[in-house]
DNA sequence: CGCATACGCGCC
DNA sequence: AAACGGCGCGTTTGCG
């Protein structure tokens, strides 16, 4: 009755309930690890850690528990006198010692880059490498615990361990994912949808402008550049690109004048120039948003391309700070959430393809990471089941848009091709 | 001792 | 490079 209410039923027969059994079996399947391979990328690391921690104690001239923010920020800025001046405080009122202050410190000592590698080895070691052998089931297979109403938004997220967070970019990060194997016989493929978001908030906004870079199959940076820059395309500049990549990305997290011009450098003048730029090139943008923050503080809530909702507290409140949290929080959440039900929706169009086509034995989903599906799959099957799938995600003729999903495979999670 | 926070950081 | 939106988790620290 409460559900028929909130006109939520249908996300809950259409997208949610199909599912269950789908990322049920996910879990039960799990993936394999292997653990030697992890065993001795900890030896080396641990190594590596010892061999920083003795240089960052020597140049600190003495000992102290590096993992403490707290004694870290006493030694930096009491002991050895580096500058606070243009450091972020932390929420709790602190000198914070986290990256992005750390490497403003970096002319200063030269403690501070071995400070940050122990930092990093010391995430891998603790979070990944030392952690994950312990978890593998007697099947040699890690099986996380995938929530499927875990967040406000709609995506999924992932416990015991959380496989959603698994390194990927840095070099010693794909070092870990090579920890991730195939069966043999096997190999790992991995379905991505290119930029789901921007082209939802195409969509969502009906801006005529971005739906057409997504139908004539444009880079959507350069094309944001061009418009917002009123420049021709083949006079977009490598800077100009990267300023739209940082404005196109910002956007659909709600984020405003200042967090652009500290992200972009430069005057603020000059991120307020570049910030009024974009909205003038894309009026239907501006507009959509306006109406998100209107109708969110009107009803309380926001919704999806698919019906889901999401209640927001302190839309309606006079404190700033509150309120433009909760506008950045209702802008987002039809992108994220949307996104969402795509791909929840994708991943039963998918399995029902998989047993039409008989392949239901030969390819098992593993993991689901918000914008990306990636199965195991025998080795005859994976030219199939490629074709299969991609469709299976791409097909969804009601968005008027065309969804692109890239494809990729490998022996080892840490490389695919 | 266990538990809750603060902090920092991995992913999309 | 970081991180406005969404998460989970390891370590430290302070408290009961």
């Amino acid at each position: 009755m409460w559900l028929k209410k909130n006109g939520l039923q249908k996300v809950l027969n259409d997208i949610e309930l199909p599912i269950v059994s789908i990322i049920e079996e996910a879990q039960n399947t799990g993936v394999l690890v292997d653990i030697p391979y992890l065993k001795k990328l900890s030896e080396e690391y641990h190594k590596k850690l010892t061999s920083l921690e003795n240089k960052i104690w020597k140049l600190a001239g003495g000992e102290f528990n590096i993992n403490s923010p707290k004694q870290m920020g006493e030694i930096l800025f009491d002991k050895m006198g580096l500058s606070t001046k243009g450091l972020k405080k932390t929420a709790g009122g602190s000198r914070s010692t986290r990256e992005s202050e750390l490497v403003k410190l970096k002319g200063e000592h030269e403690i501070i880059e071995h400070i940050l590698a122990y930092r990093e080895l010391q995430k891998l070691l603790s979070t990944y490498i030392d952690n994950i052998p312990e978890m593998v089931g007697k099947d040699g297979r890690l099986h996380t615990t995938l929530n499927q109403t875990g967040t406000t938004t709609g995506r999924m997220s992932s416990v015991n361990p959380n496989m959603q967070n698994i390194p990927a970019r840095n070099g010693l990060g794909e070092a870990i994912r090579s920890a991730f194997v195939a069966e043999k016989g096997h190999s790992f493929v991995a379905f991505d949808y290119s930029q789901i978001e921007m082209r939802i908030l195409a969509v969502l906004a009906k801006d005529e402008k971005l739906i057409n870079v997504f139908k004539e199959g444009k880079d959507v940076h350069s094309s944001v550049a061009s418009f917002v820059f009123g420049v021709p395309e083949d006079k977009v500049t490598k800077d100009m690109r990267r300023k739209a990549k940082v404005i196109n990305f910002g956007i659909i997290y709600g984020m405003g004048v200042n967090s652009l011009k500290a992200n972009l450098g430069g005057t603020r003048r000059e991120a307020q120039e570049f910030y009024d730029n974009y909205f003038k090139a894309f009026p239907k943008i501006a507009a959509y948003f306006d109406g998100v923050k209107k109708s969110a503080n009107k009803k309380g809530f926001t919704e999806t391309i698919f019906g889901r909702r999401r209640y927001f507290k302190g839309i309606t409140s006079s404190i700033p700070y509150i309120r433009s949290m909760a506008e950045r929080m209702a802008i987002n959440a039809p992108v994220q959430g949307s996104a969402a039900d795509i791909i929840k929706i994708a991943m039963k169009k998918a399995d029902d393809r998989l047993k039409t086509e008989g392949l239901k034995d030969k390819a098992h989903l593993l993991l689901q990471i918000h914008d990306e599906l990636i199965y195991e799959v025998e080795d005859e099957a994976v030219p199939k089941v490629k074709k299969i799938i991609k469709e299976a995600m791409e097909h969804f003729p009601d968005i008027e848009l065309p969804l692109t999903v890239n494809v990729t495979s490998g022996k080892r999670w840490g490389d695919m091709k």
